[in-house]
DNA sequence: TTAAATTTGTTCGTATGTATA
DNA sequence: CTATACATACGAACAAATTTA
């Protein structure tokens, strides 16, 4: 009965709901209409409309809040990282980071070949959650090996940003980093540890730094929450 | 019957699978199993297993192809980006930049805002989609206000970058650059231009480029694709 | 305080369409 | 043309969280 439509009914169902917010009609804060009520409007069954509805979420578009409602979620939060990206971890803005842990324990394979150490070595482990205008934004995994983790205290790491501590607790000056990033989906552990939903976009960061001898010191690996955030840089041009 | 279970199926299910791909039991390139026989080997129904397989896919581990079969994907390309991301568009490892075209029109009022215009401006829109061993992998749309626009042709863009290109044809300096990324999915129409899938994870990245009276000279607005690419940078410590 | 109604979250079964072999 | 495999869509049921009566 239906005419051959290229264009999927859960996708016009998507972009009419992302009018709805991009015009206004739906402002931030604003409680959407239940899923029942979307259902009887645009004549689809609840699964066509919650796959519609699922893709804005992810974005950071909507939150949904079970036995609730729907509502349309608040702008994202610039995150600036004064052009190191390296030192997002550590800037002012980041009044609240909490600690999860540090502790030493043995070195995960893809950790050992990255930070190219010797076999089954022993490793610190950082990891730790940042706050941004009183929100969980970044959770962060630093890999320490042992030599320069044993000197390290985890009063200095919270006073301390890693970039100013390793260099005065052990001794070595950090030349470099190579950073690379990556858009990826929130485990159901790491949406629990960011007080977010399972399957939200985030940002994947990943950096290994390097000391004057081009010997790679530490790796850290910060995931970004992008459905309340989004990193900002500025770049100065040297002509 | 069933107990209190915390955990989703679909959630279950994800790392199940994702596990064969991490151990290397389902390979690069690897055809894995039918989401029929899947839905036997793990008794669930194809809707929940299709919502496991939904997210892997999204983050470019497996891959889809209809009527065929579902496959272990390949890894990502790293975009290298020289410390400048603004030059990513740019630089030597694009051998193949196709535009889609170059044209004036009316400015969109988010970009109007953005580069600080006049009410109603004209701006040229280019449109161009770059690749890499090649696939296409960037899918860029740059704003020039009008008077710098008309300076440049297609030829030009075609083989300059256009952080070389504008202080030479419009005789001004440029200075610094405001940046900023973000995660999001692909809609419908960018995964055409890109030949992905909707859906897909991409990081949508943001470039307004100033001179050096800090005056807004263009806006770049590129979207990466997630499932095939990360992006790479080198950064040096000034101390 | 309790119970019922509402709303989102998960899962199933089924049907039909589209692309490939 | 047919069988297979992925893609979309519907309807129903129950669970879990919240609000309302």
């Amino acid at each position: 009965m239906e005419s051959t439509e290229l264009i999927p009914k859960y996708y016009k169902i998507q972009e009419l709901l992302l009018g709805k917010i991009r015009t206004g009609e739906w402002k931030v804060g604003d409680e959407i209409p239940s899923e029942q009520d979307l259902c009887s409007t645009y004549n689809v069954s609840r699964g066509t409309l919650r796959r519609a509805i699922d893709a804005l979420v992810r974005q950071g578009l909507l939150t949904r809040i079970q036995g609730k409602s729907t509502f349309v979620a608040k702008p994202k939060i610039p995150i600036f990282s004064n052009g190191f990206r390296a030192d997002i971890r550590s800037s002012g803005q980041f009044a609240n980071s909490r600690i999860l842990y540090y502790d030493k324990r043995p070195c995960p394979d893809d950790i050992t070949a990255l930070l190219s150490l010797d076999n089954a070595p022993m490793i610190y482990e950082l990891s730790r959650v940042i706050e941004a205008e009183h929100e969980p934004i970044i959770l962060e995994h630093v890999y320490i090996p042992d030599n320069y983790g044993e000197k390290l205290t985890v009063d200095d790491l919270i006073q301390t940003s890693l970039l100013d501590l390793i260099p005065q607790a052990c001794g070595i000056l950090l030349k470099k980093a190579i950073e690379s990033y990556e858009p990826t989906l929130l485990t159901q552990e790491e949406a629990h540890r960011l007080n977010a939903k399972a399957g939200q976009v985030a940002i994947l960061d990943q950096a290994i730094t390097f000391d004057i001898n081009n010997i790679p010191v530490f790796l850290s690996k910060a995931l970004i929450r992008g459905d309340r955030a989004r990193v900002a840089t500025e770049i100065t041009f040297t002509i």
